[in-house]
DNA sequence: CAACGACGTGGGAGCGCTCCCATCAGGGGA
DNA sequence: TCCCCTGATGGGAGCGCTCCCACGTCGTTG
């Protein structure tokens, strides 16, 4: 009774998980070897491979993982952090891509996902014990700020990190970012080659990278174009409709001669949308509108968005791929890597 | 050099986690007090429990969890499972919706929750393979067809498992759902009472339950006004918007004197009203129009839709609420909840 | 005043692996 | 023929915890 592998009742019936030994004993080997085959070490005879795969296969052998995380103190998970407040934010698809780049290739390697939101200070430190207890051997954090202590403190610890976007140009950790000058850019020149005069901006809170990033973008579109910039054409906005469609109001009120708008989001595009209709503006043909994401609402206003599509699926799938990287010790020294966006173009100008 | 604890490595510098044993030494009592201290058994005296918090403080100290996992054999982690293919057919943002409940209610419980997509048969496969591993105690299943027999296997296996959905009336596995006859008989309701009298519908998969159950809200409000059903007013789609838009087309061609429609989705809503556009038809004048999920883009449509809501992000809190109340053995057996939803009116009728 | 629970406590015995060292055959070179 | 090296294998020693039994030490009861 005492070499039974662990029991759970189902049903009042038991159901019986082999260990090691177990299949060990089965194949006529010792513990190591099957240790050895299971890992795929190759110090181990053809004859006895096949030997040891056999008891596995007539025993439905599976390997505990808590026993390996505490022998080999390693997990095989990857934590994936994302703020609940930005989840509620961002164009919502774009943390599902995300997780769906993240987890197709987590999967590949056969990684768990451990998904985190967080969404007070609180959780935050409850994450941080997460770590000390070793349930991950690395970290995948979405959406930081730019003050965001977190990144540093896990480095601290000693867990490899890749972020998704990065705090500031000068960024220490390693991350994957899209191309979010080169979105800016792309959107004035197009705005420009459809003879756009008047062109201004609504742009994310300032205290975010990517948001400066997107008006360093635009500033540097109107530059190449012989624009002049004009403070006049930029305003503020926070990521969310509303703050899309004050921001335009606002834009209306200070330079009622805009002929078109470089939204820093497509949600904040739609706010402006509304802001153009309440002032009786037609959308392309009064003023023209580019946003940014390529999210499903942009192919549903109307009329349909242009916008910079971001390869938010390969973002993850790159993180993923770096972080696996960074554990397995095959890793350039803190890498950063910036995927191209594209625009796609709809009626919307 | 024995009795260190585990360490890592930190730009060469030493980090090392100490274990029970240490804290236990520090604090002058045994491993098996230290133990109790730590998950709060009352067989504690006051003075010993302070003592050992003082010196678990002091020293940083986090169990490990693979530790506990092997010697306690239970995880504290839990399985949310959703196809991805699911991922991408529905209104996108339900599955955020559906985390955030999930994962909200499992941090109230100190939980881990390990998400895992599954794309193709083989990694379902796989997926069977971590629940033999042991990886979490419990599995929530997101999404699951009629014919399903994940959720049985699940169960064979002793592991405890919750749906979101049923794929029949006499669903086996506990679930929670959403009253989606209630939101069919509801939608009906309030289009009977704008005065609408021939009234389509455009419906889900028919081997999906959430569809016919919808079909059966549609069905019965139709005979609580008084209505005769007509087969020619149904159309099957399978929630995309292509699926809605061809479904509205082969309605309008059937029966082109109907003046409204129900859709079993948002997005067929969004398909349904494109093709009403197609054919002159202006909503909600001629066609008033009703969705399901109260998504994003029903709020961005033109005109905004009506839409029946689901308590998406309560769903998943419920979810896990069961699951957790069946992993710790307090759980009334094979229970099931359905919870309401309800109408929330815009323009598009 | 002895016997007896109750309570608080210490620590042995695992949980199922990985790591690593010792061992054992063979085969080739001196 | 003997020795050494190589490749394959067995199994001891943990990993850090939980479970549980055994051991005082009291206050209480007959």
């Amino acid at each position: 009774m005492s070499d039974e592998g662990s029991t759970a009742s189902v049903n009042g019936r038991q159901i019986s998980r082999p260990t090691l030994e177990q299949v060990a004993a089965r194949a006529g080997v010792g513990r190591g070897t099957v240790s050895r085959v299971i890992n795929g070490s190759p110090r181990v005879s053809e004859q006895t491979r096949a030997a040891v795969a056999r008891a596995v296969a007539e025993l439905g052998y599976v390997p505990n993982q808590a026993a390996r995380a505490l022998a080999g103190s390693r997990t095989d998970a990857i934590a994936l952090v994302i703020p609940e407040a930005e989840a509620r934010l961002f164009a919502e698809p774009y943390f599902l891509d995300l997780i769906r780049g993240v987890s197709a290739e987590l999967a590949e390697a056969d990684k768990q996902l451990l998904l985190t939101l967080v969404r007070t200070e609180q959780e935050r430190q409850r994450f941080e014990q997460y770590l000390a207890a070793q349930r991950v051997d690395g970290v995948l954090l979405a959406s930081v700020h730019g003050d965001d202590p977190l990144p540093d403190r896990i480095r601290e610890l000693g867990i490899p990190v890749v972020m998704n976007g990065r705090r500031s140009e000068a960024e220490p950790v390693p991350y994957v970012d899209s191309d979010n000058i080169g979105a800016g850019r792309a959107a004035v020149a197009h705005l420009v080659g459809r003879g756009r005069q008047r062109i201004a901006t609504v742009t994310g809170p300032p205290d975010m990278y990517v948001a400066r990033a997107r008006l360093g973008g635009y500033l540097a579109g109107l530059a190449e174009a012989g624009h002049t910039p004009d403070e006049g054409l930029v305003a503020a906005g926070d990521f969310t409709e509303d703050g899309g469609r004050s921001a335009m109001r606002s834009l209306l009120e200070r330079r009622p001669e805009l002929d078109a708008v470089f939204a820093a989001s497509d949600v904040m595009a739609a706010g402006a949308r509304a802001a153009l209709r309440e002032a009786g503006r037609r959308v392309p043909e009064d003023v023209a509108l580019v946003g940014v994401d390529d999210s499903p609402v942009a192919r549903l206003m109307d009329p349909p968005l242009t916008s910079v599509r971001q390869p938010i699926e390969e973002m993850g799938r790159t993180m993923a791929r770096m972080l696996l990287d960074d554990v397995s010790g095959t890793l350039e020294d803190t890498p950063k890597r910036v995927l191209p966006t594209e625009l796609v173009v709809r009626e919307s100008c």
